[in-house]
DNA sequence: ACAATTATTGAAAACGAGTGCAGGAAAAGA
DNA sequence: TCTTTTCCTGCACTCGTTTTCAATAATTGT
């Protein structure tokens, strides 16, 4: 069973508070007795309990990271970086999946909140449109990072990526090659990622002066039938597309699918350009062109912005939230 | 700030016992007083503080995931499951990524205890050869789930996968196609799920009386380059092989990478099979052969296995540990 | 030798919630 | 009217730890 603070003093004939004392090296216990409680605290595995810390609200080490779904490089890479970043500063990263489903999200918070978590950094599940739920965190003081998948209506520090230059660079890109018929495969404007991509593709079209203008928008799941059938669309149209934007990886996968079963020859019949994943894209077609997101530096904004939050609620100085925009980049071959 | 049950007491001048039978619908309050209560508790948000309530034993509502990786399809779709489980069954599901480093292990099993979790299911990294750090959780009565990478100095249940059939049919498979140089990809033996497939690969050789047998053990990190560095091994002997097995993802992403870098054609000059994703595998190649783990099968005997251990504990049964070994399948188009 | 200081430990309250037991008030029975 | 029951609520303790304050013992200074 669980070796607790009193078990020791009992042992030793002391009150528990020496204990307590001598196991935080106080100097006013005796070394002697500092020493002996010390060896037998370690020799038995004695482990404090966090549940009595936090009950004081002493303790503040732990982090709730939700995600839609890990299995999502984007999100994964960005889970590789946390949990480091959490290592290092010695906090406990806990890891929530959403499922893409707004009750689970509640559900998460609702527990977590129990829980006593000390910060939370959350992009948000692809049905979430307000973040009523989130305030019951604000009230207790527990602050919110958002990531990637935003909302505006909570008081939060936000880190986000825009799309204007990528976007440019890619018609461009396209347009040299003399491909000029880009179609837009995508996702509903209420979440915050897709919002700015179908944005930027229609002022990049804009820009160039393009008169085809195809964007597919996928409600539900982001998923590879999805971009089967997407592709299957955009074919189905008198005028093909000769160039693809892929806003999510999992379409692009369906959307190669579709390409190569259909014959359809990449890049000389139509180029295509994914959000997503280097590496995959890679191995997947040498000629797939990858928009890249700085993970890394989303992480470790999103881990410094939580930081100055729970700093900020030590010093009791207030409207620290900040938001951060860092840009995507192109990576074509 | 976080409201509390003496809060409302003292709203209503009563005792604070009285607020949480009114809130637990203790019939001997008076409705009256219980409905002004948790009217009250519900307009102000009143989240019990389950520090409280884990400090005097009261409840088991929390799960550890320790896994390895999460950017790995095996572990997502296990996340997937499990998450979905314990959502169904209110409990909370708390996901750590070890990123295969012993040194994060230990510092998540400590943090965890410290937290007080209630079960842990875990998934061991490649590091870990010994389970002494699993010991502190078994002082303290909590139960541990191994799946897939075992451990077996630890008491604890266990799920893992069993490859004999799989690979003979696989081999078969190959000859039947008359492809007999048959190589396989892998990691080293102290992991438990290598240790069975490369003990598989020799019996399946063997069982068919094949000459040729050569194995590639992978020891640092099964990534992509690792993989592509196994097949430039492989291709570099005078006698190449005619039929792969890999028995990780990013390994044969790296294979395949390779062997279409070096114009090798698949199917015909060599065959290939990998554990890990159909869907991926389909999207890669057609005729790439998928061995396919039952994540499903496994995440939900894993939760019913500690489910079973938690009502142990309850019910004061002891010598509950189960081992439940399932049979990974073939997927040849 | 007596006061003043220092070293070392103990006692008790606090955090939030649950619960067995006690007790007062109101209602029912005699 | 008096007793008994029923209804409702309060009290006090519990969990593990920290921390302020008090208290004793030992040591130093004069």
């Amino acid at each position: 069973m669980r070796i607790t603070i009193k078990d020791i003093a009992k042992r030793f004939n002391v009150h528990h508070s020496t204990v307590s004392r001598a196991l935080k090296d106080d100097p006013r216990i005796k070394a002697e007795t500092r020493d002996k409680i010390q060896r037998y605290a370690v020799e038995n595995g004695y482990q404090l309990n966090i549940n009595a810390l936090k009950l004081r609200g002493k303790v503040r080490n732990s982090i709730a990271l939700i995600v839609p779904n890990v299995n999502h490089r984007f999100f994964s890479n960005i889970i590789n970086h946390l949990t480091n970043l959490a290592y290092k500063h010695n906090f406990l990263l806990s890891i929530y999946q959403s499922n893409e489903n707004l009750e689970m999200e509640k559900s998460i918070l609702d527990k977590i909140i129990q829980q006593g978590i000390d910060g939370v950094i959350v992009s948000v599940s692809d049905k979430t449109k307000s973040g009523n739920h989130f305030l019951e965190l604000k009230k207790r003081n527990i602050p919110i990072v958002f990531f990637d998948r935003v909302l505006f209506d909570v008081d939060a520090s936000r880190v986000t990526t825009k799309n204007s230059e990528v976007f440019h660079l890619l018609v461009n890109h396209f347009v040299a090659k003399n491909h000029k018929r880009i179609a837009h495969v995508s996702g509903p404007d209420h979440i915050t990622v897709f919002h700015d991509r179908n944005l930027c593709y229609q002022n990049a079209i804009a820009a160039h002066q393009l008169k085809y203008k195809k964007q597919i928008i996928v409600m539900d799941d982001f998923n590879e039938k999805a971009g089967e059938e997407a592709a299957k669309e955009l074919f189905s149209f008198e005028e093909k597309p000769d160039a693809l934007i892929s806003t999510s990886f999992f379409l692009t996968m369906g959307i190669i699918k579709y390409l190569n079963t259909n014959n359809i020859n990449i890049p000389n019949e139509v180029m295509v350009a994914g959000f997503g994943d280097r590496l995959f894209h890679s191995i997947l077609h040498s000629s797939l062109i990858s928009i890249e997101q700085p993970e890394e530096e989303m992480a470790n904004t999103a881990f410094q912005l939580l930081m100055d939050l729970m700093t900020a609620l030590d010093t009791g100085s207030s409207d620290c939230y900040k938001e951060v925009v860092l840009a995507n980049t192109l990576l074509c071959e």
